[in-house]
DNA sequence: ATCCCGAGGG
DNA sequence: CCCTCTGGAT
C-alpha cells in the first residue's frame, strides 16, 4: 500500500473510533498484565469474566503469591491454556517483588524475561499502561496487515517492524488499538465485514468477499 | 513443530 | 464438527 493510502486508512480508522481503548478491564499496570497473560488465544470478553473475581481476591503481587497457584487456577478455569497461565501468573508474581518491588517494570527486556510474557504481552503493557507507541502484533493486526496490503509479512514480528515504519507517526499511540477493533468487529477472519468497511477502496482484499 | 486448552460462532 | 480468540515456552 501506498504511504497516501496509509495515510488515509487510519485518517478514517481514527475519525470512526477517536479515542479507541483495551477492552480488557484492568485497574492498575499489574491487573492489566495478568489480563494480558490471560488473553493469550482466548477472547477479551472470556477474560473480562474471570478477572473481576480472581482481582478481587488478588489485586496486588504480593496478594496473588499469597493466593497460590491452586486457587488461581480455580478462578481462571474458564480460560484456555489455564494450568499454564495459572503457573506463570504466580511465579511472574513472584519476580516482580524479588526484582522490581513489586512493580511492573517499564523495559521490555524486564517485561519479556517474565514467565508467559513475551514480545506481543509486553508491547500491549507498554503501550496501554506507560503511554509507549509500541504496536502488540496480534492474530487480528496480523491478519489485517496482510489481508489489507498494509503491512505483510511471515510472521508477527516482520508485521509489526513494518508497521513501525509505514504508519504515519500522529497515528503510532493508537495504532494499535484501531488495528485491532478493525479486525474485530469488520475485517472478521472468517466472514470480513467488507460492505459496511470504511478502508475498502484502499484494502488488497476487496471483492475477494462474498459478502 | 508441538504442546498448553476453554468458550463461542458458524 | 471446525475455526477462532490480543501467545509463549520447549
Amino acid at each position: 500500500m501506498k504511504p497516501a493510502g496509509v495515510a488515509e486508512f487510519f485518517r478514517r480508522l481514527a475519525e470512526s473510533r477517536p479515542a479507541p481503548e483495551t477492552e480488557l478491564r484492568y485497574e492498575s499496570p499489574y491487573t492489566l498484565l495478568v489480563a494480558v497473560v490471560l488473553s493469550a488465544q482466548a477472547t477479551d470478553a472470556g477474560v473480562n469474566r474471570a478477572t473481576p473475581a480472581l482481582f478481587a481476591a488478588a489485586s496486588t503481587p504480593a496478594k496473588m503469591v499469597k493466593l497460590g497457584e491452586a486457587k488461581v487456577r480455580d478462578y481462571i478455569k474458564t480460560i484456555g491454556l489455564y494450568r499454564t497461565k495459572a503457573k506463570n501468573i504466580v511465579a511472574l508474581s513472584k519476580l516482580l517483588i524479588e526484582r522490581h518491588g513489586g512493580e511492573v517494570p517499564r523495559q521490555r527486556e524486564e517485561l519479556e524475561a517474565l514467565p508467559g510474557v513475551g514480545r506481543k504481552t509486553a508491547n500491549v503493557v507498554l503501550n496501554v499502561a506507560y503511554g509507549e507507541p509500541t504496536i502488540a502484533v496480534d492474530t487480528h493486526i496480523f491478519r489485517v496487515g496482510n489481508r489489507t496490503g498494509l503491512a505483510r509479512g511471515k510472521t508477527p514480528l516482520a508485521v509489526e517492524l513494518k508497521l513501525e515504519k509505514v504508519v504515519p507517526k500522529q497515528y503510532l499511540q493508537h495504532a494499535h488499538h484501531w488495528l485491532i477493533l478493525h479486525g474485530r468487529y469488520t475485517c472478521i477472519a472468517r466472514k470480513p465485514r467488507c460492505f459496511e468497511c470504511v478502508v475498502r477502496d484502499l484494502c488488497a482484499f476487496k471483492g475477494k468477499t462474498v459478502l
